[in-house]
DNA sequence: CATGGGATCTCCAGTAACTAGAGGTTCAAG
DNA sequence: CTTGAACCTCTAGTTACTGGAGATCCCATG
């Protein structure tokens, strides 16, 4: 039986962070101790890792929460398993095409910009005029969720 | 003399959002009619475009103040511009890099499935599974920000 | 000049996925 | 038994918007 502390350093997920998915249910309630603090099993320890690594993976949680519930019984078909994770799998690429535009516009703003004052400055320039920007099909109308790279993980 | 609506359809940004942007003070507070309605000319036209720019480029809205700010003053040496493309331009590849990886990732998880049930589902288990991770890079004790892909933009 | 419908107004609340702080309790070592 | 680290709950803040309610305005017809 873990404390929340030492769940928290097993699976290098923030104290508070645990309280969260608890509360949105995506781990259920633990035991207690006499003192009302939460002790954890194994099973949470592995349940807590599975969700920590889709979270690594770029899942958002609304996903996580599905497969969460396909693992809970293995006798599902795991189709949906798998169109999530090709969903996330477009998802990915998109992000990364996306980028890579972008990283090639950043480079050439930054190339051409021969650092006198401001007035003929090609940064500046560059981010004022939309016109020859590559980056315009970001355009795409996609129904978005955020991921890529969630700000975690910090074992400082 | 544009209302917020021609703004909006003229910069393909919401109208909410161009309301936000003047509350958190990226915009100028515009003149307004009789009646209390915004009216934008031409420099508002163009720095509300310099701001979207800025967002497709991936810069958080703290960047673009600064930006802003310089280009306020032409005078001034653009070396600051220059540092903060630069940075965004780091930021950009490290995010690269981490797609890629995660990419490889959910490539081989997904060939791994052959479609039977959860209980033998490769992508079910490669998630419960953080060992051959190679997606551990993540474990960069970055600051964070978000960006890439900022939802924006359906012109639907 | 009246009217009607779309555009606009303000304000408040919600989104994702946490993170941080206040103020108080519990656990475990010495 | 004491002390200090770990834990508790609750609230509020973060980023960059987005959405809705309810009221008001603008302007093109009739």
């Amino acid at each position: 039986m873990l404390g929340i502390g030492q769940l928290s350093a097993e699976t290098g997920t923030k104290v508070p962070t645990i309280r969260y998915y608890e509360d949105i249910g995506l781990l259920p309630e633990p035991e207690r101790t006499a003192g009302n603090q939460r002790r954890y099993g194994k099973q949470q320890v592995d349940r807590l890792r599975f969700i920590r690594h889709c979270r690594d993976m770029g899942f958002p949680l609304t996903d996580i929460r599905a497969l969460l519930d396909l693992s809970d019984d293995p006798e599902r078909s795991c189709a949906s398993a798998d169109t999530i994770a090709r969903h996330q799998l477009q998802e990915v690429e998109r992000r990364l095409a996306s980028l890579a535009s972008l990283r090639q516009e950043l480079c050439r703003m930054i190339d051409q910009c021969a650092g006198g004052t401001v007035a003929d400055c090609r940064v500046i320039e560059s981010l004022a005029d939309h016109a020859h920007c590559i980056a315009d099909r970001h355009t795409t109308p996609a129904p978005t969720e955020q991921l890529a790279e969630p700000t975690r993980r910090d074992p400082a």
